[in-house]
DNA sequence: TGTTTGATATGCATATATGCATGGATTGGC
DNA sequence: GCCAATCCATGCATATATGCATATCAAACA
């Protein structure tokens, strides 16, 4: 076969293509891990070396031109294929050294994971832990993350989903706060109570109320989108909060509201990529994350 | 998005590709134009940034492993994309042959020029070059030219202009009519020296003059507006003769006046229509003529 | 068994690429 | 209209990769 076609330097096609994805020079400079004038001059060297203009010099950022723009969909293209090698590899990789990117949610990764991660040091101390803290579900095909710990089923049928168990979502303050309130120890004893709200659809009041509630929005003067911040506001004696069970009941600065209330139950599920079944250092993460969240 | 799993060394793959193609290291180098040594250095390197044994070393020859097997696929799914974009490119990058018009003064179409235009015909035989040679600044918004080299920044917004450096202007003579007049060591003893003057304004006595030097019309008993005309004079033993100190550097039969005098620095600026952004022929053009006259 | 052939590794001088610090230019906000 | 922020380009010292010459090795063959 004649190769002379591919024989061009490829490392400057990845950096064309972080480079017209990022739209900077700067952001994918960032992206990559790289010096910004490096990349410039490997864009640079690879239009010369194609004949090719492509980029528009622009006092702010880069433009595209329309050649390209032509170009583009190639270089994704060997972007997709240096992703599926990267995936492979990294879950044909035998060793047990190396490192493991867990996604969970603010909460979890602040709470749960701590004495795991710990414990997987100890037992692994050649695994290094990358902790990806977002409510946002990670991308796993684009390696955002190894494992993911998740609170609904994975919808991509592609991962491997494994359901840990339910857990109880219950209602958190200080004694102090509940003793201000009255001590409430029925649903209507809460009407003039303060909740800590973490989301602004009204999501949240629908599920408090299928607990057996009946709030209106003035009993939410407080809001955050930050569980963190709700649940160091609950500690605080601000109002009520809702949490894991688990995590709540571990708190020694609060105790439950009313604890007859049926608690809100929700799933935990632990989701990986298919080389779970081929890496080892994978699935000894995943092993331990499933043995310890069952507790 | 997330990068980090395309971030590795793509040319690492190319050479896993042909390697594993053709067979041996030896052959993958012949069929890339590369030393042997280099190929089996990058397969190594992919080796250990994957963490995966690619090949086994069996005397003579390579041997695909199983884990280099299943990654064959991915590489090829690369190397396809390289094509593609090898292609592509090629064909857009056909459309560059015409014809330039380059606008510069006299002297630097006659100096400065020839190389580079050699060099141009060289990589780029398809393109044709027509030189406009003035000292009037050529309109390139009426396209009298596509490039000119200018001695001043353009007052056009609507063009595009590069200062491509500061370059010194000399006093240069033959080293026989120095001999003659004393060779002159300061200022002072110029003062009975023949000077080519090159305008009839007087701001070429009064650009001399703020050199240090304090000269009278006496010492201007030659004029020519021709820069051309005056070099050779200068050539000729004639006078005195001022000039960008590259040019009068690289002429063999004249020499520096009083090399202690602080030269007159003006600057070199490369000046194009916004064609340029789109035209692949005059962004080849511009790029060699910045690229040759900052050296 | 010795020899030849075609392959992969190694040492070293050199070429090339990279990062850092800095300059220059443009945009957006106050 | 000025200031701050952001981004791209350049110079230079240094790190990295490459090529050449050569050593080493294994298999095929006389």
């Amino acid at each position: 076969m004649d190769w002379r076609s591919v024989n061009f330097d490829w490392n400057r096609a990845r950096a064309f293509l972080v480079t017209a994805e990022e739209g900077s020079l700067s952001a994918a400079a960032r992206a990559l891990g790289m010096a910004q004038p490096t990349l410039g001059r490997q864009v640079k060297a690879l239009e010369q070396e194609l004949g090719v203009v492509l980029f528009e010099r622009a006092g702010k950022g880069l433009l595209l031109t329309p050649d390209g723009l032509a170009l583009l969909d190639h270089v994704r293209a060997m972007g997709e294929a240096a992703n599926a090698i990267s995936l492979t590899s990294f879950g044909q990789s035998q060793a047990i050294e190396g490192n493991i990117c867990i996604a969970a949610s603010p909460v979890y990764a602040a709470y749960l994971l701590p004495p795991i991660i710990a414990r997987l040091r100890h037992i692994e101390p050649g695994i290094t832990v990358e902790i990806v803290a977002s409510n946002f579900a990670s991308d796993l095909n684009r390696r955002e993350a190894d494992i993911a710990i998740r609170n609904f089923r994975p919808v991509e049928p592609e991962l491997i989903a494994k359901k840990i168990r339910d857990v109880p979502a219950r209602l958190y303050a200080t004694p102090e706060y509940l003793e201000k309130i009255g001590s409430p120890r029925t649903a209507a004893d809460l009407n003039s109570a303060s909740f800590i709200s973490i989301d602004r659809t009204g999501a949240f009041i629908n599920g408090l109320n299928s607990m057996g509630l009946s709030l209106t929005e003035k009993n939410f003067p407080i809001f955050t989108e930050n569980y963190l911040v709700m649940w160091e506001l609950v500690k605080q004696g601000v109002g009520i909060g809702i949490l894991d069970g688990n995590i709540g009941d571990a708190e020694p600065s609060v105790c439950r509201v009313m604890d007859t209330l049926e608690p809100l139950m929700f799933p935990i599920w632990l989701v990986a990529r298919h080389e779970l079944k081929t890496s080892r250092r994978v699935r000894i993460v995943f092993d331990l994350l499933s043995e310890e969240l069952s507790k």
